[in-house]
DNA sequence: GTCTATAGCGCGATAGAC
DNA sequence: GTCTATCGCGCTATAGAC
């Protein structure tokens, strides 16, 4: 199963450029060259720019999240889960030809120039995760296994921030190996 | 004092467009607009994009790096110098227009779109942060008013990581008020 | 040092043949 | 569904008057 249709190779290829170079620095053209087709054939599947974004964020948070919530269902320790979702975002870092940032990671950077119904569905990926986040603490100091001080909604909030600034931030120099010994820091801080 | 000569005025429009709305979706037109003079006046004072971006950046690192070394130089304890290390990047969040990014932060972003003579200053304030970083979280330690467990580099890495990536994720909805949550929570989990 | 004018290019988007 | 061709625009950058 090699051969995707083409609104999925289209899709495929903006996610790449976008997490690697960001929304404002990618064209149709790029796209096309990618693809191996011509621009006016992207026009055909996503009429505007916009209408692109808005496929490519709702497809990118469904699957996201699944993966997550998959994470959060299974019959392991909290902490167990906390590693594994930090190895989504490390797995983004190393996926691909490299220096892939989270497609929502990126958006967040260049928020200011984006229209509304792109700019909420960023917001929305941040809050879901977030979410997600404090329901992992949660179980984790219910159970025993995380011992941190202070507030569950701070900390999802602050662990969000550094999984999405981290592999922005580790790109410049350090890679992924630098972002490893991040989550490894961060899973003690967490265990308290 | 608010009559400032040209050239500074352009690197001060500059730089407000690019910490709200990134490099890339900026324009020598744009900055034009916001100094109130024609574009090719901004190319007699820097000839090209780039030149214009090197110069903002020396600027930038050279005057936070300032401000930091001014806080660590300070005869307060280390949670004191931690806290007011976090204020400057809630300061920069909150000044001006408001939900201005760090320069650096928004040029990690877009770092794989830069030639190397900027890659290499953004790496470099990165590194200066993290170091000036692990020089407060020693001496917290030495002093005893730090308990976090682990390694201080990481914990360099990891306190940059979540400045940087905090104050884009919070710009899509919980504004300063989210930031300031999260550095709460940083501090209590220094303190150990 | 600032201006007008323009070159040369790439962009998003559309029309219409096949 | 993909193509060629093209429109109109904004971009970086330059030339040359004042």
């Amino acid at each position: 199963m090699n051969l995707k249709d083409t609104r999925t190779q289209i899709l495929d290829a903006a996610q790449e450029l976008i997490q690697r170079l960001g929304v404002n620095a990618i064209s149709y053209q790029d796209i096309s060259v990618a693809v191996g087709i011509r621009k006016a054939s992207i026009h055909h599947h996503f009429p505007t720019k916009d209408d692109l974004i808005a496929t490519l964020l709702d497809r990118y948070n469904a699957y996201f999240l699944r993966l997550v919530d998959n994470i959060i269902a299974m019959p392991i320790p909290a902490d167990e889960k906390l590693r594994r979702y930090c190895g989504l975002f490390e797995a983004t870092l190393s996926s691909g030809n490299h220096d892939k940032a989270c497609l929502c990671g990126m958006l967040g950077a260049e928020l200011a120039t984006l229209k509304n119904p792109l700019v909420e569905r960023v917001a929305v990926f941040y809050r879901n995760n977030e979410e997600r986040l404090a329901t992992i603490l949660n179980e984790g100091r219910n159970t025993g296994v995380f011992g941190f001080p202070g507030d569950v909604k701070a900390m999802a909030t602050l662990i969000f921030s550094l999984l999405e600034g981290g592999i922005l931030i580790v790109r410049a120099s350090g890679g992924v190996e630098q972002y490893r010994a991040v989550i490894e820091q961060l899973m003690q801080l967490v265990k308290g």
